[in-house]
DNA sequence: TTGAAAGCGGTACCAC
DNA sequence: GTGGTACCGCTTTCAA
């Protein structure tokens, strides 16, 4: 015969002060009296297999009285899959538009039971921040931006993932696409100042990095709106920052320019006010036309034109998601998803 | 008999299209003629073990032929620990201060080596919430707002987790606390505000939800301020939307304040705008003060007042973690790590 | 220098 | 109804 040394909680209640370690499944079984199958089964709900009422309650009182709480790595382990989709966090400052989608994307995926987490990518390059991902076997990937190539397509696929997605201005090899097509952004804003009589087109570029695949597709966009027309395309590189802002506004009457496409509504705001502090009239002198339909262009005076970003909707991107997880052979999808359309305002 | 389509791949490089399950370190071992510890050695760059030279090169090509990426479930599994840092995804619309800290703290974390991902918890309340984190075992929690109680700490705690740290109004028992004390925004806002002569003080709180963690706090820095000088503070409830404001501004005369705080610079321009429309004139009949110095304030005439914050530095936070981490016994540190001052422009 | 094998926590098949 | 147990992929002694 054996005598087992037991430790003793001093108070059922609170928590005791020796912090012993993570209760497994395990523990749950000893303490309930049980198997762990039976455990498992509980805790389950599993259908298939009938536990009496008595014992169903002995093992979730003892689950709770330890505070158990299952493994996640365990589990999808043995399952050889779970239901984690991976998003690479945005490494460039994201508008409320981006943040709006987000939350409505983690909303949608979390009512068809999709874990989601952002996965923080800062410093990894490339080919370690796939394999990064890939490591966590999730059933799904959404990248947003330019991160992704064929090659990393390939290497998530072949680590399990059913579906990866990419949201961004060009397809990827291998993987649905949400094409954003930004240079649709850019074609609206360049043909509005033409038909609103301007020839000689300046266009802010950020200076600010991570933004640039965004930014060139709208750039590009306006010069393909206005070739053949005769007017001309300037590209202003600006940082978001006052005396850039006002350093440009000096060159402004050298520069020339009667019509002017900001990448954004903030980046219209900022140098829009440097040239108004300057004297150039707007939209008389020069005429102004921003992008996003931010609510501050709705501020300015004169109120600001822009193009309104129609994104996609998180349920719709959601259910290609769970589509796509469903059916492993499903062909890659392409939707061209960015509406953009022109709010025609006081400044041009 | 039946005739099949095959899409037939063009170049014996490209990868098969036969989706073959996911390759183990076993199919690399088995690939490279060794035994699954020896890949795990080369992989690992074991210090402890030396392996030849032809070995590990073999060990390599056979990896990288079959795409193998570890499965990080299995090794955290065996290893009993992870270093994995588990953020919650903010529900709140997040503006460009939260942006660029959580940049920096991924970046700092990162140098340090953990994982960091943002967990999406829209949906999941309090208790199943932090349930959801607890699975995935994680040894570092990051929690913003006010999404945690002293039992949800007791969880955590209990499912592995050596750090948790609240960002927030308060500290919570048993956790790390980055105290942000946003009444100190409100008392600076109000002090100023009585410094240039106002009496009769509006407040302007967002009616969206999901601010209340930080509005609340500083609506009450307000009124701690004011209290016993025999100035009067109202509180503004305000949609973020033009209609709202209107509607607001019409009150004005009625209302008859002479200072007001808004809730942030965007709220101040919001209703600053409104009110200048219907011809109050900004400060002489009502100054105003905004709140989180963003670059709007600056470029809004008459130039936008506001509370300039501090955050915590990325670094620094990631630095708490990593000791909290490395010192199991650690006692809880609460830091006060808002810095709030008064930016004094024109608009008041 | 390399291999055999135990075991991390949970699930599910098969007996009893 | 419940328990025994093999197994998911990986690391790490211990032996050879």
């Amino acid at each position: 015969m054996r005598y087992v040394m037991v430790q003793i909680p001093k108070t059922p209640a609170s928590s005791s002060p020796a912090p012993r370690s993570v209760p497994t499944s395990a523990d749950v079984a000893r303490l309930a009296g049980v198997s762990r199958a039976t455990v498992s089964y509980v805790l389950n709900n599993t259908s298939a297999v009938r536990i009496s009422e008595p014992t169903r309650r002995r093992v979730h009182d003892a689950a709770k009285e330890l505070g158990y709480v299952p493994h996640a790595a365990a589990r999808s382990l043995r399952a050889g899959q779970s239901r984690l989709v991976v998003m690479p966090a945005p490494a460039f400052p994201v508008g409320p538009l981006y943040g709006r989608f987000m939350t409505e994307l983690q909303w949608a995926l979390g009512r068809l039971d999709y874990t989601v987490v952002q996965f923080g990518t800062v410093g990894l390059h490339g080919d370690e921040a796939v394999r990064a991902w890939a490591e966590l076997r999730p059933v799904a990937v959404l990248v947003a931006g330019a991160q992704l190539d064929p090659q990393g397509v390939a290497v998530l696929k072949r680590a399990g993932a059913r579906a990866v997605v990419t949201l961004g201005p060009e397809a990827v090899e291998g993987a649905h696409a949400l094409l954003m097509d930004h240079t649709a952004v850019g074609r609206r804003a360049g043909r509005h100042l033409h038909d609103v009589g301007r020839r000689r087109i300046g266009v802010v570029v950020p200076a600010e990095a991570g933004l640039e695949a965004f930014s060139q597709p709208r750039l590009r966009g306006v010069r393909d709106a206005l070739d053949g027309t005769g007017a001309t395309v300037t590209e202003l590189p600006l940082a978001y920052e006052e005396g850039a802002a006002a350093r440009l506004a000096a060159r402004w009457p050298d520069l020339g320019l009667d019509g002017l496409f900001a990448y954004n509504d903030e980046y219209a705001m900022l140098l829009m006010r440097a040239l108004q502090d300057r004297g150039v009239r707007v939209p008389h002198d020069t005429a102004v036309i921003g992008a996003d339909d931010l609510m501050l262009g709705r501020l300015l005076r004169p109120r600001l034109s822009t193009v309104h970003l129609e994104l996609p909707s998180g349920r719709d991107l959601a259910e290609l998601v769970d589509r796509a997880v469903r059916t492993p052979g499903l062909p890659t999808e392409r939707h061209t998803v960015l509406g953009a359309e022109v709010v025609h305002r006081e400044s041009s």
